[in-house]
DNA sequence: ATATCGATTATCT
DNA sequence: GATAATCGATATG
């Protein structure tokens, strides 16, 4: 899986958001998260998304209509949706389909590719050179936290913007296979397969034996 | 390997 | 006052 090259990566634009989250949760399988930081650039290969029906979907933060905290879902496609949860945890989403209508996929877990030492202090995890890689993304919790995601600095940023310090790019890798399961963590609508893995790549969240498939 | 539990707070009923 | 799109630690097989 060589990383080609982060910058000339193409950015996703905002058509690409404009669908419904089950199209751009698989879509963002093997694209780009990078962060532009004062210490350096950071980046990761998306592995692992869930998506959240607007409407209809009891999970979805969106489901009993807009308030001040999930106003982005109901915005322009493409924008970071940040909420807190359990009293520790950041976790990242973007916003899919057109304005006005809500929806979203959230970022579950990611292959750390550049800026290992900078996520891996981050996580406060010691760093030896290589220790486990693993533990730096995987996990919706993690990643944001790897990534120096929070809510104050990050909810509402535009993905798609040549000038966002957070973006979404496209290098050209190829999904060989698209796993399939229900939502982790969710009581409501548990059972609906809407997370989407890498089939078989070892930075997935979550125990190591799901019946995925295509 | 799986199971259970505590931490800690924004948000909503 | 209850709940939550989680994590890390602990216990047990």
């Amino acid at each position: 899986m060589p990383l080609r090259d982060s910058r000339r990566a193409v950015l996703l634009s905002q058509k690409f958001f404009d669908r419904d989250p089950r199209v751009v949760a698989r879509a963002l399988l093997g694209k780009l998260l990078v962060r532009r930081t004062p210490q350096g650039l950071l980046v990761g290969r998306v592995v692992e998304t869930e998506a959240y029906l607007g409407t209809g979907d009891p999970a979805a933060h969106s489901f009993s209509g807009k308030t001040p905290r999930n106003a982005v879902l109901f915005g322009p496609p493409g924008h970071a949706y940040v909420y807190f949860i359990y009293g520790n945890h950041y976790c990242l989403n973007v916003s899919c389909l057109p304005d006005g209508v809500p929806g979203g996929v959230l970022f579950r877990a990611l292959e750390p590719l550049v800026g290992l030492e900078t996520m891996a202090l981050a996580r406060d995890i010691e760093w030896s050179g290589k220790d486990d890689l693993r533990r730096i993304s995987s996990g919706p919790g993690r990643m944001a936290e790897a990534f120096g995601i929070t809510r104050d600095r990050d909810n509402g940023k535009d993905f798609t913007s040549p000038r966002s310090d957070l973006q979404l790019r496209n290098d050209g890798y190829r999904v060989r296979r698209v796993g399939v399961t229900r939502r982790i963590g969710i009581l409501k609508a548990a059972e609906e397969p809407l997370r989407y893995i890498i089939y078989g790549n070892p930075y997935v969240s979550g125990p190591r034996a799901w019946a995925a498939r295509t």
